[in-house]
DNA sequence: CTGAAAGCGCTAACAG
DNA sequence: CTGTTAGCGCTTTCAG
């Protein structure tokens, strides 16, 4: 049984294949009669349109881009299900690629875009995507793109992101708090906006609390959990740190395994916080504080975002930024309350 | 500036499309001067190829979907993570869908790809899925198709699995070794398959070890958090249960804020073996001994199936059965060694 | 209310 | 080695 075309609807019933495809549409030029014709012999012979030709005839392929470093993160797995559930409400489609952290990876990814495969982007940019970006200035001005939580401030274009500053701020505050002098920052990039602005909500709670800013104070780790768990443990030995604030998830782990490693006690020898929407943190031992992310709210958001673009073509798309809250939740892996 | 097309850049070369199509797909038939005269004109313009007029000649996408319950679950993260590997390894574009373990959603999006939107099809199916689903079985003639993990019995098709029954006798049988007398199951569903092959391991453990199975022995669990948390309760309550085999990763930490809503000590009141991907399971409080998939190879595998399929159409697709083994990592949940 | 015709951008015979 | 032609399946003027 060969795949059934609009044509064959045609043939059958008598009509144009312009008809059919108006009376699919639902359109209003057609008569309620022809409609129900066609509807029934659509169901009956099992018709599905073809969306390529639909795509490229239409310039638009119901279809959106999800970028991401990485889905084994409960962050962006917990935002790939906000994006999702507005796309299949809108009936889109998700085209997911990981970036695992390559800029190189993320930039040929990005340039396939150009060729309207999708009608709009959902970003989230790698460790290593740089200032300038020249792939993503360009693709903004031909796609609409929405960049979430990892944005990348020298480019124009819509934003959703948390108050990272801000946590950061409080994270190192509470640490403060149940006593630490000593704290260490453990960053994932030197270059990522929210990486920076993480790093100085950090650096503003240790001045506000004349705590010195050393060499020491911010580690900035690989993506390699190899090497990352080498730093981790030379520097807990030689720095002694009495607190540490993890800005990614694996950061996180990585420090529960260190401390392992090296028989520190959490809390007692080093406090830690981290940034994190893992759903474990509670079960953990001990049980982690995290800053945590309204991570479902950020895909929702940035895919409602896309959407209404999507629908109105005069929609400012670029001049959009919405910033939604994290919140701390305070467990046993630190001391303050 | 508009679009690039194939027929610009004809144009420009004073050559007709046809050598243009040519040259870019490195033809035999097209000389080494005009090929590299038309790739330098192409990226001198930056030309993208329009993938859905490609797809809609070549009746073929380049683009395969994977359809899952849930993301945020390590076990599919990984599987994606797998799957992404070697489709990006062949320049093949990844739809995701996710059925949040609904049926009807399921028969949604398998319906569409009817459309011939997609060249290939992985999925595991929602805890719903029957045993007798029309709509995939018509798929599966219709399109390739690989099942992982949860596969449909009834249909003929490849298959990726784990060793589920095995797992669980051997998770069951650990369980006693431990001391367990009184061991419950906690199954996600009445019809999956897998979730059946792990209830016979484990009826099987206990009657090699003349323990009774009863009415109690196997609870079925819903999808709804809520749900599942009142039911774990009242059976933690009623039944007194000493060793518990949680099915899924998400049954697995319901027990543990099960036990500790009744102040139940794991190991010492109950011990709790769980099928678990979670990278966090050594860090829990206390640590979880978990029948471990091996998410990323059955992923990767699966996706390797499709493509050898995609590649020669000769493939005997349908007979593909391959059974990637889990292991068992003996943590402190539960007490034997 | 329905139909004819053109064409989206690309590829695949088939000629030359 | 290059060109001509036809057409994938659908949508959209524009006529009638």
């Amino acid at each position: 049984m060969e795949n059934v075309t609009i044509r064959m609807l045609a043939e059958r019933l008598q009509l144009s294949t312009a008809t059919i495809s108006k009376a699919l549409s639902n359109s209003h030029e057609i008569s309620e009669e022809t409609k129900q014709r066609v509807l029934a012999l659509a169901a009956e012979l099992n018709y599905v349109p073809n969306p390529y030709a639909s795509s490229l005839r239409k310039k638009s392929s119901h279809t959106i881009a999800v970028v991401i470093p990485e889905v084994a993160d409960s962050f962006f797995a917990e935002a790939i299900n906000g994006i999702e559930s507005v796309a299949q409400a809108k009936g889109y489609h998700v085209l997911i690629y990981l970036t695992h952290e390559s800029f190189l990876k993320e930039q040929a990814i990005l340039k396939d875009f150009q060729s309207g495969r999708v009608d709009g982007v959902l970003i989230s940019v790698t460790t290593e995507t740089s200032a300038a970006p020249h792939g993503l200035a360009q693709l903004v001005k031909e796609v609409p793109v929405v960049f979430f939580d990892r944005i990348c401030e020298e480019v124009t274009a819509a934003r959703i992101t948390t108050d990272d500053a801000n946590a950061a701020y409080n994270a190192t505050s509470h640490l403060i708090a149940g006593g630490c002098r000593h704290i260490g920052l453990l960053s994932a990039s030197r270059q990522l906006s929210i990486s920076n602005h993480r790093a100085k909500g950090f650096q503003q709670a240790l001045t506000a609390h004349q705590l010195p800013l050393t060499a020491a104070s911010v580690l900035y780790c690989s993506n390699d959990p190899v090497a990352t768990q080498e730093l981790l443990q030379t520097a807990l030995q030689q720095e002694h740190y009495d607190g540490l604030v993890a800005t990614t998830e694996k950061l996180a782990t990585a420090v529960y395994l260190a401390c392992e490693a090296l028989s520190l006690n959490i809390p007692g020898d080093v406090q830690v916080i981290g940034f994190s929407n893992l759903s474990t943190a509670r079960f953990l031992h001990p049980s982690l504080t995290t800053v945590s992310q309204p991570a479902f709210d950020m895909g929702k958001a940035a895919a409602t975002l896309l959407f209404k673009a999507l629908k109105s073509s005069s929609f400012p798309l670029d001049e959009q930024q919405q910033v939604i809250p994290s919140s701390m939740i305070i467990r046993n892996s630190t001391k303050a309350h």
